[in-house]
DNA sequence: TTCGTATACTTGCGTGAGCAAGCAGCAAAT
DNA sequence: ATTTGCTGCTTGCTCACGCAAGTATACGAA
């Protein structure tokens, strides 16, 4: 009979859940999430981007985003600064206490990434990046339909 | 510089999202969550399991299990009947209603697992499970180290 | 100019998740 | 029988997410 554990989203979950929750732990100290990590780490890589922009790179929805840098903005993480050039948009800057963190912080995830793939070799690597390719494509192409649709 | 594209893990969110969100899509005319789905799944599969089996076997943890099962319950999927042999356990059953949604949800998951692997041989998919296996066992390891600990 | 559409951001609602604390019932030791 | 500790479940808090609706601004067309 047909299981969860059957299911490739099911098991993305799974190892998805495990592995943010191990850096969560690593990052703890830090007090940041993993979620939180990747959008500082985005906005230190190329600052003064407006929030569209972050949510594209972060590929996380605007709200989601909005709701991050609020957080990140009460840690003092970041700044928002109007874009005098279209009033709707706020460009994105990190404090200086965010920038530090952001650093430190990265090379605790880069130590955590190490340790997920420490027994991959570079061919295998090569192999998982390809199907994740092929499994993104796959997820994002139309007609998987909703339903019975041979 | 480092990127949180760089990231295993943030990859994994990525591609969980997607797969998860395109499937969500597909079982919206059911009212089912892709989540809601692998619990009525595994509650199918053997009936009369207590909430912590439940969690074991959906890996999840407890509190996000009994929540599952209240929106489960509210929309008439399953039964809860306390064990007597153990007043402070449940066990679940499915409802007529349960098992006959389950039924037509897992075609509807087969269908979109098939859809996400299309493309993969024998081989990668094998190639692929045993990516999952180590970067879950890694994940699983202590040691890892909340901060320096050469 | 003004109208209409598109866009940047926010807010509200519901779901799922982790963690810690609480409650009730079990079970073993005294 | 009482105590002590463990276990199954629930609740509260916070975060992340998707979707839909709302607000303010931009911008092109009339």
């Amino acid at each position: 009979m047909y299981q969860p554990q059957d299911s490739i989203g099911f098991q993305l979950g799974v190892i998805y859940r495990k592995v943010s929750n191990r850096l969560a732990a690593n990052l703890k100290d830090y007090d940041l999430t993993p979620e939180q990590w990747s959008v500082m780490c985005c906005i230190c890589f190329k600052e003064g981007m407006n929030q569209k922009e972050i949510a594209e790179r972060t590929v996380k929805d605007q709200p989601t985003v909005t709701r991050i840098l609020n957080v990140l903005h009460r840690k003092g993480l970041i700044m928002r600064s109007s874009d005098r050039a279209d009033r709707r948009a706020y460009l994105i800057y990190p404090t200086e206490k965010g920038r530090q963190v952001t650093e430190e912080t990265s090379v605790i995830e880069r130590h955590h990434n190490s340790a997920m793939i420490e027994d991959f070799t570079p061919e295998q690597l090569e192999l998982l990046a390809e199907a994740f390719r092929k499994i993104e494509r796959n997820a994002e192409r139309y007609g998987d339909g909703p339903a019975i649709e041979s």
